[in-house]
DNA sequence: TATAACGGACTGAACGTTCATTCCTATAGA
DNA sequence: TCTATAGGAATGAACGTTCAGTCCGTTATA
């Protein structure tokens, strides 16, 4: 007997994806998900409890592939410098050619549902775990090669600038070609280096 | 005879910005809106054509204050990187003194009224405005005080990493005190200075 | 001045619609 | 046949919007 490739949650998760990014997460009524999925209503109700948690389930998909992408290629024997535009370019290359991720991720983290989740990752727990390349990266400071400047000042000038251009991007007033995510990875080491 | 001091609109327009900001549009139903403003539904409707209209109204008003706090104090007369820094220090000091507004331009820009609004002001008809000091402080790459760089990345460079402290201060994680609001700017100025 | 009629602002109960969730029937596998 | 899974019509709650009626300041009349 063939596996389906996929089983039916991963298809109701992909489907909620795809509607969340396009309409919202309050414009895609539950039997809408369901015909996209081509899928009963109470099917979905087998798999997830209510409508939220399928809405956090979608965001736990999305945010572990995004973590794994954000370093690859990221290994320690680059320098800072390497590292740091290495992850910028993993970031802004992997977002910006998934729209339907980036749409949810931004329409999670501004909503009840993301206030509380939170990128908080960063700021407690990880601190302490030294075989994160992302975490090891930021301690930089003590090796002299960046700037000594409080942790969410480091995520604020990594992360803010490429949020702020995918938006633009997404929403087409700018074209992220090489040369601008090469001028925006440049301009964010810039703004911590030394 | 003593006019009242807000009229009926205003009144409904900031009970209006008040829910949006602690439940969001969606769960800000207009019946609870009137009851926060003491007005009947039915005035509501008197004012605002529908809650879509509201809801851009709401954003009218706030983003009118929000230009206006941004700008003040910059004068020509100060240097490029002096105009940059009291630009960016307005701006974080006027947003974070006011959750509401700021947890509202969120929503508003993440959901489907703000993606066609944007900030697209900057990337088109402003641009060849020359009484406007943000467009000016732009083009000092002329001048040889910024570096040459697309205008959407000035953009993201300001903006991105202010929208992003902010979050984290409004959801607890950062105290935003002097000193990391003057690390901010002087880190997003060395991202664009020559 | 006293009284009556007017008209626009205001109200909230009622309406129709939309939605999340449930529940019962149909189907497939063992 | 028995059990687990799937499906979608039915349900009831919540919502945006409407509208018939009320209120009150102003104007007209005597």
């Amino acid at each position: 007997m063939a596996t389906t490739l996929e089983n039916k949650s991963d298809i109701i998760l992909n489907a909620a994806l795809e509607q969340f990014a396009e309409s919202g997460f309050h414009s895609s009524p539950v039997s809408q998900l369901a015909t996209l999925a081509k899928v009963g209503v109470g099917s979905i109700y087998r798999y997830f409890k209510d409508k939220d948690e399928l809405i956090h389930a979608v965001f736990t998909m999305v945010d572990d592939a995004l973590q794994k992408a954000m370093v690859t290629h990221l290994d320690s024997s680059l320098s800072d410098r390497q590292q740091f535009i290495q992850l910028v370019t993993n970031l802004i290359h992997y977002l910006n050619a998934r729209p339907q991720e980036f749409k949810f991720l931004e329409q999670y983290y501004s909503s009840p549902y993301g206030s509380q989740t939170k990128h908080a990752k960063f700021l407690h727990e990880d601190s302490a775990d030294q075989s994160n390349p992302f975490v090891n990266l930021f301690s930089g400071s003590q090796k002299g090669t960046i700037k000594d400047l409080p942790l969410p000042l480091y995520l604020a000038m990594t992360f803010g600038p490429v949020i702020f251009l995918l938006r633009d991007s997404l929403s087409g007033l700018v074209t992220l070609d090489n040369t601008l995510i090469q001028q925006t990875a440049e301009a964010s080491w810039n703004a911590i280096k030394v």
